[in-house]
This record gives C-alpha cells, structure tokens and sequence, in this order.
DNA sequence: CTGTTAGCGCGTTCAA
DNA sequence: TTGAACGCGCTAACAG
C-alpha cells in the first residue's frame, strides 16, 4: 500500500491538509499557484487519493455490484459488457458476484452490500420464486437497486427484461408463415422459469396463427446425450416440420439428431432457437435464432440505476418500474457471414 | 445506508464500543454472556460491519481487482468463473475492469489499484510490447499481483499461462498423424501476439514432422466476409488437405467455405482450431479442437495470488515464477455429444 | 485564499 | 472483563 497520502504532499510543500485537498479537488478558493504546486508533486508522487477513507467519509464509494447466477453461457457476458459501458463513462466499478443459483448465496450477499459498500446494485436474481425479503432490506437501506432479466414481481424496483412471451410467439408465428404445419416445442428443464413463458408464447401463437391443433411440446433434460435420445424418438414418431427449441443448448442437440436422421434444413425441417449473438453468429447458419438484447439489457439496466443514483428523473421505466426490451429475430444469414 | 453500526448496537445493550467491537470479533477477552447478547441483537438487526472503515483500518478490502481486456469471447468469462470459484472460499469479492485493449487505461486503472482499493491484482495485459512501468509501480506500492494468459517477461510476478506454442505443436502433429500432406495455417490479424507463437509451433512441426516443404499461411483481417474470400481463393488455389485455425472465429468461417465449396470434412479436408470450452461444444463435432484451459488458468492464478497475498510459500509457480498450463486436444466427439 | 478542527466506522492500544 | 481514546485518510464546516 502506498504511503502517498495528502499529509505527504502537504508536509512537502509546507501546506496544510485541507489546502492539498481542496486544490486537489479543483476548489474555486485556491490559488492557481498553488494549485499548480500541488497538482504537480502529486502527479510526479502519482498520488492515488485513499478509497476506503473517501468512501468512509463521503458515503460513496464509486462501486456497484452485479450479481448474477453464473456465466455459463454468454448471455451474462454480454450483460456484463453492456453495464461496463456505462460504467467505464460513469468513472465506477463493478463488484462482480455469482450466485449460482443459490437463493441463500444472493441472500447473504445482498445483506452484506447494505452496509454501503456500493452505491447501487444490479441484480438477475437466482430464482424467481423465492422469498424477496432481502430485497426489502436492501431497499430499506437506501441502497438503489435494479433489477434485470430474472426479476421479481413482488418487489416495486425498477426492472428491465426482454420480452419472452412475445418473442416465443414470433419465433413461432415465424415458422407458421414458413409453411410449418407440425411445429414442436423443446422444453428446458422444467423449473427453470423462462421455460414456462416461453412456451406459452408458443401455445398462445398456435392457437392464433395455426391450424395445429394439439401442442408438441418435448421435456428435455439436463443430459446431453438424454435429450439427444428423446429429440431422436419424438422426431421419428411425431415427424414435426418444424422445431422451437426455448434454448439455444437444445437447438444445437436438435441439430445434430437432425444430421444423424439425414434430415435437410431447413427442407424437411426447420429450426428456429432461442440464443445469444456471440453463439448464434457459431450455430449452423440456416438456423433462424431469436436473440435476446443481452448488451442492451446492461447497458439500460446501468443507465437505469445510475438515474436513480444521481436522483435524477428516470427516463425509460413507466409508472409500473418496467422496462421491456425486445427480442430480434435474425432469420438465415447469408453464407458470407456468420 | 444503513444506520446500524457498532455505536448503535453499544447504545441499544448500554455497551461500549470498544466491546462489541471485539465481541463480535469473538475475542477471548470478552464473557460468552456478553458475546451472545451482542451476537443476537447484531443478527437481529442485521447489522453489518461497514466495509470502508475496517478496510481504512486494517488495510485489508477482502477485494482482488481482476483486469482484463474484455468479454468478446468466452475465454474470458470462463477465467472469470476459475477466478471466482477461489475467491467465494476465500470471501473475497471480485473488482472488475476491462481495458478493451488500451494500454492508456490499463496503466490508469492500475495507478489507481496501488492506493489500496484492493488487497491483490490478477492481470491478463493489454497488449504484451508495451513498458511495464506501471507494473514495476504497483509492485513497489506491495500490492500483490499474478499475471495470466496474457504476460509480460519484462517483470518478474508469477505468471500463469498455457503453452501454446507447444499446443500448436500438437495440433499440427495431429493433422499430420491424420495423413495431411498440405496443411494451411489461418493467422488471426498479425498484431495479436498469440498468434507469432502459434505460427512457430505450427512452423517447428511442420519442419520436425511433414514432408511439407513450404509452410502455407495466409493472414486473414477482422472482416469476416473478407476472410470468407481470402480463405476461398487460398483453398481453391493451393488445394490443402488440411487446416489449422489459430483462433475459432477463423475455423468457423473456414468449415462456412467448405460448406458453400462442398468439400466434406474430414474426408477431403481436415480442419484443427483453437477453441474454448463453452463454443467448442457448438461447433461441428467434426472439427477438432484444442482448447485453452481457461477455467484452470483462472483457478490457478487466483490460488497462486492468495498464496502471495496470506504469504504462503508459493506451490506451482517455479524459480522463474512461471505456470504453464497444458491445452487439451479434443478429437472428433460423438454423435451425441455436442 | 489558507489553516484548524471534527468526524465518517472500525479496531487496537492503554487504562481501569 | 470492560471502557476511553486514538488514528486510519479524507472532506467539510468554521475561522481567520
């Protein structure tokens, strides 16, 4: 730890502390000499004004906490990215932590950040269903916190999510229009939220748009080569025309049971997935994806905290506190790109 | 912020300061009765140690700063999850930054690290040519630091990375095994440093193992659809029979130009690429890749800075502070996997 | 324009 | 076993 602090500076330029503090600090009631004198010896020192004591003193701290379950896949990166954005011209730093979908871990963490060791939080949190009396305490304490993609309804912060319900009826309006007569639904785990909304965009767009009258939908698992066992049954038996896959995983395992069964895409069947940009841009490139604006949602979820945390009016969230962001449908790129 | 501080929960038990203080440190000094009088109303009104004070106190932040230059690929966010799953043991939290590349803000954001925001440094550099002043700073301020993947030899702070040159050795070895008799090197824009090393190992193998004569590299850009040319008219022009990617982005385009060329992989053309863990799986199980062990490097540098920063005797770094981690070499998966 | 003083919350002397 | 007092480095109120 470096000893250079303002008692340094002030005992070698023979000035008081509060003097190198306020030149330091650009006042308007120092004199451009000394202010000079001042800047100079700091920037030769590099002098690096102490955090924790600023922070203690000011009740800023310049940080804020992320926390998420975990980056697996790449959506959490791209978040991340987008809230760094926003930090990076804020001049703050991101406390980063996993929860791993952990509702004790999140619980624990949460209330250790109610101490103000940041001056917001951004959250996705671990599961949907569980209690949010740690969010209440948050609040309690004056700490602003925004909530993004995973969020809970029983809290009143301000949220910023995509639209799954209706990003699932146009992935499957999608290959209605196609020409799909037979379209099925490949279920992620059951308790995972997002699979629910998801799939009842795709029963709400059959029922719309299409003359299927029974839903094909396919509980998947965890297990790869499980799943790839079930896809390959229920593509034999129910010989669908067309494929939702509610994750990106099970589009890819579709696939390949499709290239096993000697099956052309997107002639005898085709696919259409949830993903992400940076994994969508490696998927096969006749498979069409809805992405979700995973850069988008940090950076408005940071821009969203930072309103609250400057006081200013926020812009974006309405009366509810909800700010929805839509999905993109990117059909079949060319063959150049990728 | 919360108000529940060690004075208020002295004033609520008509204590002094100083005893809760050290009641709840568990001090031995202080009668069980006391300690969990103390203990239970801090539980109750979940109280929480303000972190900016006993970091000015103790100088001790339970904080590492992790800086790296982004998260445009997973490479990164699966160091992160390495890096994370050491600090969660540790209570440590994690303070992240990203330099995008730009030795100017790297140089910044380490300045500002040496006042003691944080107990330890993990680095992966912005680029690997540039002065290491800052570095050689920061060592001086006794903060300690590790740097990964991307390293500079100018300072002498332990080092974790994985050896690419001798995996490009391995990867061309395993074309030329698979009886290629003209293999092609597609180099990443020439001023990413990885890619000089990867080009000797392929260079060194080629020599050491391959009637191969003449090397055959082509340069490619950032531009995609300008790489899809260039790798089209080397592929039509020079015929190989073998291809060795130096990062995944190019083997994906490349397997796009067989596609579109109708070459078969791998009977008429066998393509090798680096990869990472998570794209890896994504991409055409006929693609053989070797992959970084990211998460592994990110674990390892994190255990080798906390034995640093709690003044253990280094384990794995050698006498020349150096950990060199092995790539592993995935060949065709299954059907079924993905 | 500059200096003196107080206090942010905590941990650790020293004193009782 | 407990309490009073000091200082970590910084900023702001008050004085001159």
């Amino acid at each position: 730890m470096s000893k250079i602090n303002i008692k340094y500076l002030a005992k070698e330029l023979n000035l008081s502390i509060s003097t190198v503090s306020r030149a330091l600090r650009d006042s308007h009631e120092i004199s451009g000499e000394t202010k000079k004198r001042v800047f100079d010896l700091a920037k030769r020192l590099n002098y690096q004004p102490n955090s924790n004591a600023s922070g203690l003193r000011g009740q800023k701290t310049k940080m804020i906490a992320v926390v998420i379950p975990d980056m697996v896949n790449d959506f959490f990166s791209l978040v991340i990215s987008g809230i760094e954005k926003v930090t990076q011209e804020k001049g703050y730093h991101i406390l980063l932590h996993f929860t791993h979908g952990d509702h004790e871990l999140e619980v624990s963490f949460i209330n250790t950040l109610a101490s103000g060791r940041v001056d917001g939080v951004l959250l996705s949190m671990s599961s949907e269903d569980n209690d949010s009396h740690h969010l209440a305490e948050l609040n309690s304490s004056g700490i602003p916190l925004v909530l993004f993609d995973r969020v809970s309804e029983c809290v009143s912060n301000v949220k910023v999510t995509s639209d799954n319900h209706e990003s699932s009826v146009l992935a499957t309006h999608h290959l209605i229009e196609a020409g799909c007569k037979k379209i099925a639904y490949l279920q992620v785990h059951k308790n995972i939220p997002v699979g629910k909304v998801r799939m009842n965009g795709y029963l709400e767009a059959l029922q719309q748009y299409s003359a299927q009258k029974v839903p094909l939908v396919l509980e998947c698992t965890n297990d790869n080569d499980e799943t790839f066992e079930l896809i390959q049954k229920m593509l034999v038996a129910e010989k669908p025309d067309g494929v939702f896959a509610s994750v990106e995983k099970l589009a890819v395992v579709c696939y390949r049971v499709c290239e096993k069964m000697r099956l052309k895409i997107p002639d005898d069947i085709k696919i259409i997935s949830f993903s992400n940009l940076h994994t969508a841009a490696l998927l096969n490139p006749s498979l069409t994806t809805i992405t979700q604006p995973a850069f988008d949602i940090g950076e408005t979820a940071a821009k969203e905290l930072f309103n609250i945390i400057n006081k200013k009016n926020r812009t974006l969230a309405g009366d509810n506190n909800n700010v929805v962001l839509q999905s993109r449908l990117i059909k079949r790129r060319s063959t150049a790109r990728y």
